[in-house]
This record gives structure tokens, sequence and C-alpha cells, in this order.
DNA sequence: AGACCTTTCAAACGCCTGTTTGAATCACTA
DNA sequence: TAGTGATTCAAACAGGCGTTTGAAAGGTCT
């Protein structure tokens, strides 16, 4: 019992030195953990923690059971491990457009919504980004940090090209709400895609949904949400009143 | 063994029976079937199959565990069974509001969505609802055909609303695409709420997120999406142009 | 009451999970 | 080459899961 904390905790040591290098000549230790982490991490991104065995990540690891709990203590802290891994490989992640100073919010709008689109759909994507994104959309509390440095950014980048697009004087609090709107409609063909496909035509669903389709559809719907936002306004006293009196 | 298969057979007779009725002198098996479904049913609806046990399921119900086996055969088939039980109590579920003939699509578009993130969102609507949405998201094969009779009538009617307050001549392909734009909203606080949560200050969130306050968003959105759907259509291939220009 | 079928019950079964063990193997130093 | 610590391995372990069992209890007929 105590001999096996004390392996453990060797183990931890060393966890934090191959943080900083994975030399050429790479040893049998650092090669495991790698061999796990790569094989560990594509299904954990498909089928999230509860979703695998240690048994199929060892298979196709090629190493033997017992390395999760010799190289991470176990199941849990190996999950952790890839979530860490994913993001430090954040280059490999699907990028965001590096716009110059003079391109337009319209054009930025577009441009966020087809990455977005495109991490959420592109089978292809590096697994690093779909674990990333799982653990964004049902966070672990282990990496709610995560949303932090991982997402905030990119959201509020969204929420400053909304304020753009908005008319003036919209509160920021409604810039958000909007930039909300915006990921509810891309978040939609990842979470209930097989109810979406049900709903429309396959022949439609070939022709109009692949993601260059949507993420146009998506920025035009929400362009013109902005475009028409103060004539709703100006309506808006009218319809609630016969909203109201329709509710009694 | 073919003992226990003849049990079985028995009992999915007596099930069929149990469709019928439910007399006001209920027989044990009856009563007990009732009592498994009305434990198991909220649970499912909350975990889904796979994050229940049987023993959860009979410890709340207050029967022994072998009686999912001799009513329902096995675990699964008690939860097609709580979905078909779910679907029969469709009274039950938050009702959509039945306008007259000469209520506006404003209106009419405002109470759709409302009665759907109150589906999505309200605590106390019916577990019957939840397990149904739930099936709906993520659709079981066993239950494919729910999309069918329980969700589409509803798909439809919004894509009706919303062939009213989009511009003449406007495709159904489009408009069934802004329906499910419409949708994405909804969901998305059900299914990101966590990060929306920690997206937001939490000042704000008790503010503005309440299922009134959402719903009110999210109707302003899309309605400004139909309105400024023409400029945006004027707008398009000017936009267009620029947007390929950056991509080169 | 006795026979018969239905329904419940406590207990166990077999399986699969994550974890642990102790010995075998490897890589390197003296 | 012998010794030492790091790493791998096959095997087993404990515990939870869904399922099954055979007997007990309940209800309903003649």
């Amino acid at each position: 019992m105590a001999s096996s904390e004390v392996r453990q905790e060797k183990r931890r040591v060393s966890e934090l030195e191959a943080d900083s290098a994975a030399p050429a000549g790479m040893d049998r230790s650092a090669e495991t953990r790698l061999r796990l982490l790569e094989a560990a991490g594509p299904i954990f991104a498909e089928r999230g923690l509860e979703g695998v065995t240690v048994r199929e990540i060892c298979g196709r690891a090629g190493v033997n059971i017992a390395a999760i709990h010799y190289h991470f203590g176990d199941k849990g802290r190996l999950y952790i491990a890839a979530v860490k891994y994913a993001r430090e490989r954040r280059a490999e992640r699907y990028p965001f457009p590096n716009w110059g100073e003079d391109v337009s919010p319209e054009i930025r709008l577009r441009g966020f919504i087809e990455t977005i689109v495109r991490r959420m759909l592109e089978p292809d994507v590096p697994w690093q980004t779909r674990l990333l994104m799982r653990e964004v959309l049902r966070p672990t509390d282990a990496c709610r940090a995560l949303v932090e440095d991982y997402f905030r950014p990119d959201f509020e980048s969204l929420v400053s090209i909304i304020e753009n697009l908005m008319p003036d004087g919209t509160t920021a609090r409604c810039c958000r709400q909007t930039a909300l709107s915006v990921l509810g409609q891309c978040l939609l063909y990842r979470i209930a895609g097989d109810i979406v496909r049900q709903l429309v035509t396959d022949a439609e669903y070939r022709r109009g949904y692949e993601i260059e389709s949507l993420a146009d559809h998506i920025w035009r719907f929400s362009l013109a949400a902005c475009r028409g936002w103060e004539e709703v306004e100006r309506e808006a006293q009218r319809i609630r009143k016969e909203w109201e009196s329709q509710q009694a």
C-alpha cells in the first residue's frame, strides 16, 4: 500500500520533467506516456471519460494495462493529462483567420462563424480541438479553468465584432446575448445533427448542410438580425401590446 | 433458460393489456409497473439510460431488483417503456399556446420560442417532457420514430410561422434552415448552460437569463433577422466579393 | 381447504470495470 | 560483469453492474 504511493509519487515528479522536453533520443518512459496520450485523446474526444475503457486505450497504444497507473496514477488523471496536452498543442487547433486592421466586421463575423462550425463538424479537425470543445461544452470540475483561457478570448472577440455591427448605443449585455445567439446556431448542428438530418430531406441535407453552406446561412441570419434590430425595436411596443392582450 | 424466456413471453402479453387501462382497483402487477415507470422516468430524463443503475430505480420505486426483469425484460426495455409512457401522457407536456386565426406571426413566434425555452429550462416541467426532449436530442435507435410524431409537427409549425415572416419568394429550404437557427438559439441554454453562466457575470446572469428574458432576446433577434433579410441580400454581393478577396 | 397461477423476494451469478501486485525485463553505472 | 533503479508485463483483485434463480408469498378459483 505504502509502496504504491511511493511509486506514484516518483512518477508525478517525472511527469513534470516531461513537460519540458521530448528529446530526439526519447526514453521509454516518455514514449509510453506519449503513446497513451495520443491513443487516449481521440477516443476521449469522441466518447468522453466514461465512454472509454482503459483496456481499449492500452490496446490501441500497444502498452500494458498497468502503464496508466504507473505513468498517470489513474484513468481520471490520464484524462486531465490529455486535456492539458491538447491545450499545449493549441497551435495545431483549427485557427481563426488572422485579419488585418481594415477588414470589415461583416467579414470578420463570416470568418468567425465558419471557424466555429468547422471546429464543430469537420471530421478531420485535430482531436486536440475536439477534446477541448467537449470540455468546454460539458466542463469537468477538474478542467473548468479551461473555459477561461481557451474559450473566453474567442467569445470576447465575437462580442467585439458584434458591437461593431449592432446599432450605436446597444448595451454590452445585449451584445453578449447576441453573441450567444450566434454560437447557439453553430452548436445546433453538432449537438443535434441527427435530428436535423431527419427533419430535412436527404437531398436537401446533402446539398445545403455542408460546412460552407451552414456557415453562410448562419452568417446571413445573424447579420440580418443586426440590420433589422432597430426596426424591431421600433415595432416592439406595438407587438408587445398585442402579445399581452393575447396572453390575457 | 427456456423457463426465463417463457416468463418474459407471458409478461410481454400483459404489457399490452396494461396499455388499455389502469382501473381504480389496480392489481399488484400494474401498480408495480407504474411505480417503476414513475421512478425511472425522471432519472432517465435527467441522466439517460447509462447514467442510472437498476438498483437506484428499484430503490426509489420501493420494489425488488428482479421486478424490472419480470415486468419489462431488461433495463433497456424499461427505458423504452418509459419513453412510450411519456409519449402517451403527452397531454401533460408543456403545451404550445392555442392561437386564434387572427394572431400575427410575430406573436406566434414569440409564443413558440417561449414554449421551447420553457420546455428546455423550466425545472418543474413534467419529466415526461424532459425525457422526450432528451430522446429527440440524442435519438436512440429504438425511439427514432419519436422525432417524427412528437417533434416534427412542432418544427413544421415553426417553419410556417417563419414563412409568414420572411420576404415573399424566400425558398422553403431557406425557411427550414432559419427555423433551425431559431431552435439552435433555444438549445444553447440547455446544452451549454454551464459555460454560458461562466461567460457572463453572475449579476448579469441572474437578471438577464431567466426564461422570459431569454425568450425575449431570441425572439427579437430572430424577428430582426427576418426584417433585415432583404437588406443583407442586397449587400451580399459586395460583401462576398470582399470576403473572397480576403480569403486569397 | 387445496390446487393453481401470478407476483415478490433475497441471494447469487457472470461479466466487465478500474486498479494493484510482484516478478521479469531493460538500461545504465561502477 | 555484477548491481541498481526504472519500466514493463501477465495475472489477479475488489467492486459495481445488469441479470437470473428458486423458493416464498399472495391472490383466485372450485
